[in-house]
DNA sequence: TATTGTTATACTCTATAACTATA
DNA sequence: TATAGTTATAGAGTATAACAATA
């Protein structure tokens, strides 16, 4: 991307400083190559995408069941796209769904064993490349002013729907507490 | 994701210390945020996808014609998935694709009048979501760092092609440049 | 033989809109 | 009426393998 180095070439033609720009790119970039590299590893390991390896996490990590606004938080833009990946899910034995009685409009979302074992099973590989692509050239301060620069970013973007987002979708009110602060409470 | 928090809970289980974990999160869900966000602005306004932006884009800052091979670095994972795209944005007038002379193996892909112009539509408000969405929270410290840090991870990962990686793509010899130092030259 | 690119094909995924049912 | 979720459907995108042509 780019011709747009010049801080202002053009009238009215804005731009980014070259360094917001080289930092824009590299993200981007890096990020890309994760996603597409951690996808490849759990469909040969585990025969599921990325995203189906994100909702059994959120269920793993819940510790017990969830509904399908819950699951869907973060995750995947919309409805039906959850239905979805939880039908494939459900088909696969990996979850399974069930009416929630205290409010019979919502969808309980469990994680059968073989869910859980699965999970366990493709997780070391996941951890591994992430330790491998992620974090192999970064010391602990890096980690630690990437992590706070992050959720920085994370919290300005979920504060900052833009104009139009999306219809209604996350209800279930966030804490925007880490992901990582949660144990298996 | 999770249920991984317990620096060694079970074992032969691998684990991320917490604040790993919590910094790996908040990077895919700020960029998969950002990616959304400006996917969508450019449907809107271009009626393009982000990755027809991508290509756009290194087309107009090449600043000249490029071979496939050569645009589709880094952007695009498939050589197939780079003629559909191509396609596309010839089909919308947006390019124009001939043979190389010089190796007549090749294609040359050369953004149209209509493509620069519509490249050049979009990018104000490519460039505002980023900035909004991605830096209206950093001060010039955290830009340079988290350009440091994400340069640092970029190299990692271009360096370290997973134990199977793609088959044979990327030949034209990156020299792994940050992308912002190139000019319109 | 290796490389560049295209085609055919099959599949995955996403999103919109209409719909059902409960609160 | 608003919310939770599903279904139908249609389109966009991706990848593999087979192919053609040039180096």
């Amino acid at each position: 991307m780019a011709s747009d180095h010049s801080a202002s070439s053009a009238p009215g033609v804005p731009s980014l400083p070259p360094q917001q720009l080289a930092t824009y790119f590299a993200l981007m970039e890096s990020v890309s190559l994760l996603q597409h590299q951690v996808d490849q590893h759990l469909r040969k390991e585990g025969a599921i995408s990325y995203v189906q390896f994100q909702l059994l996490a959120r269920l793993a990590d819940a510790g017990g069941p969830l509904t399908m606004t819950q699951l869907a938080d973060g995750v995947v833009y919309s409805r039906s796209g959850l239905t979805y990946q939880a039908g494939l899910l459900e088909k696969a034995g990996l979850i399974t769904r069930d009416t929630y009685p205290d409010d019979e409009r919502a969808t309980l979302v469990t994680l059968t064993d073989d869910g859980a074992a699965l999970f366990r099973r493709v997780l070391p590989g996941h951890i591994d490349a992430v330790r491998r692509l992620l974090f192999a050239s970064l010391n602990d301060q890096d980690v630690q002013q990437l992590g706070d620069i992050m959720t920085r970013i994370r919290d300005q973007m979920r504060a900052h729907p833009p104009r139009s987002a999306a219809p209604r979708k996350r209800r279930t009110g966030r804490k925007a507490s880490p992901p990582a602060a949660a144990g298996t409470d």
